[in-house]
DNA sequence: TTGTACGCGTTATCAA
DNA sequence: TTGATAACGCGTACAA
């Protein structure tokens, strides 16, 4: 066999029906005012040929490339990947493809992503929250490339974006553990460098404590890595202080997990001794012993408002600069009454 | 401003350097055989005019886009996600960009995708597995395109891949158990159809069972979709069994999860009652109670190796046909001897 | 409604 | 080592 058999090209199969080079393009890309007759001359010569259209020499063309780029921290975060994994599926409805690039939170290496997805031509760009390098937003402009921002949306006119309020759910979490008669709340957060979503949190949770007059003292605001034993981890250096807090407020599922065990290793009854929350819901969250009160992140959902908005934006529909979902809370047995000493 | 700022050119960066294009070209992609001093001179103008190279047009003149595809069944797993993760983190270093499409255990939506990505122009393909239509292996070797399967590894001259064994471990998991006295075990496994790696894993289960001389009658083997819900359920239709198991191997850790769950809201001690038995050894998996045994499955690795591979069979080296990796039995506490009635 | 001919922005071939 | 120029394969004004 031939290495070179020579692919069939578009000329091939206007040769083949008898057509312009002009009239196969128009089938294939459904122009208007085809008739019947040239649509289907030239459908059969595309099947008799197997013929595939070349999509990088379709993308110079056209300028289009038929995909666009996702710019996430990591995939190795169950409710990231939720939303990658809803975010494809539906752009696969709009025909469109997905690229995927990891920053692990570092804004240099996602600015960098950003110039590599621009190079490669992409039909559109995600980004997750408002945290970014300034020059990603004047290299977005300057190119005029349809862009979205999910999971965070403060109203900031520079960064349209669907997502939700990631402080009102966490300052009403807040709420519901003083309202339960908690006075010493502690908070393990994700760290907040480049990662506004762990800043608003820390902020709702602040300004619960704040109005209820039991502010978070530093020594109770604990800052660690994602990961189980992360917040094992976290859980200890709480455990260490003086005035030990009654409840902990973690900024996501797994290190509620990891605080939630280490804190039964360390012999305390949750919620009875101290209460735990986490935030994200994760499909485990309802099944951990006791299940997780949280806040439902709509995941899911952002995926698919977030390809339905962005291929809008690409077709020059305008839709609204910021829309927000709801993020309810999930109240469970992980949080009760404070322990009355 | 202009709506049509005319974008800088490859023909600019040479007028300005007052250099061919071609030379442009070569500085560019680093070819031998250029002067220092014409790649400073190209290097300052390129600097002084912002140029960036028009992805879409290299590709179609090169006939390399910079990206491959990879097809999964799903992000939705964080098995899968982590091995993603893995997989564009490393084809970062080789300046290659990564094209996801899911499938959902659907192969004809798989080939489908396939199609779309080759299509797209991607320079090599990542699939899991080797149950795929045969249309697929048709459409990668006609088109020569490099591939690469992974997470199975079978010895199939059709398909190279790097993996690892998935009966060997389920194997030994089940001998590990029948050795602990149980002889009445029971599986509650994935879905089978269009997943060899489930397939695989039951047959090791079965083989251990028969040489053990008990085995596996159907109505102890339960199928169910991914999820711990649907653990628990499959935990509950084999409490329905007349002579009810000692042991359940389940095809995942998820799967484990949900029948661990069950069991202990059914009033089972674990082990003491009933041994239960995991795969994959998520990041959760030695956090449960008890922490569950299982086989690790060597994810990070194999997105590593894949992107190595991949890359090496796209600049033309040959690779290995196939690679395995270890994934070792990892033995917790979730199992123990059968209980002596 | 259909066809002609040029443009898209690079890379690669060949000659110098 | 560098330069001129022909591909690369399709979309799309413009003309018919």
């Amino acid at each position: 066999m031939n290495k070179e058999m020579q692919r069939t090209l578009l000329e091939d199969v206007a040769r083949e029906a008898e057509v312009s080079t002009a009239s196969v393009s128009r089938v294939l890309n459904r122009a208007p005012h085809v008739s019947k007759r040239l649509r289907e001359r030239v459908e059969a010569a595309i099947d008799r040929l197997g013929y595939v259209p070349d999509g990088t020499a379709r993308a110079l063309a056209s300028r289009r490339i038929g995909a666009i780029g996702a710019l996430v921290p990591t995939l190795d975060n169950p409710i990231f990947s939720a939303m990658i994994d809803s975010l494809e599926r539906r752009l696969k409805r709009h025909d469109c493809r997905l690229l995927i690039a990891t920053y692990r939170y570092d804004l240099d290496d996602e600015l960098q992503a950003l110039r590599t997805l621009i190079q490669q031509g992409v039909d559109g760009v995600v980004l997750v929250g408002h945290d970014h390098r300034p020059a990603a937003l004047t290299l977005l402009q300057r190119r005029q490339l349809p862009f979205l921002t999910c999971w965070h949306a403060e109203d900031d006119p520079d960064w349209p974006g669907i997502g939700f309020d990631n402080t009102a759910p966490a300052r009403h979490l807040a709420e519901h553990l003083l309202m339960l008669g908690h006075r010493r709340l502690a908070v393990v957060s994700a760290p907040t460098d480049g990662n506004d979503r762990a800043r608003a949190r820390l902020e709702g949770f602040r300004q619960a404590a704040e109005a209820a007059g039991c502010p978070l003292p530093p020594e109770r605001i604990v800052k660690v890595d994602y990961g189980i034993a992360e917040g094992a981890e976290a859980f200890e250096s709480l455990m260490g202080l003086d005035r030990r807090p009654t409840a902990i407020l973690c900024g996501n599922d797994t290190l509620a997990f990891g605080v939630m065990l280490a804190a039964q290793r360390a012999g305390l009854q949750v919620p009875r001794e101290i209460s735990i929350t986490g935030f994200d819901d994760l499909p485990q969250a309802r099944f951990m012993s006791p299940p997780l009160t949280t806040v439902a992140v709509p995941a899911g959902e952002i995926g698919r408002q977030v390809a339905d908005g962005l291929i809008a934006r690409i077709d020059g529909v305008t839709t609204p600069h910021r829309r927000l979902l709801d993020a309810p809370l999930v109240l469970r047995e992980s949080t009760g009454p404070a322990p009355t000493d």
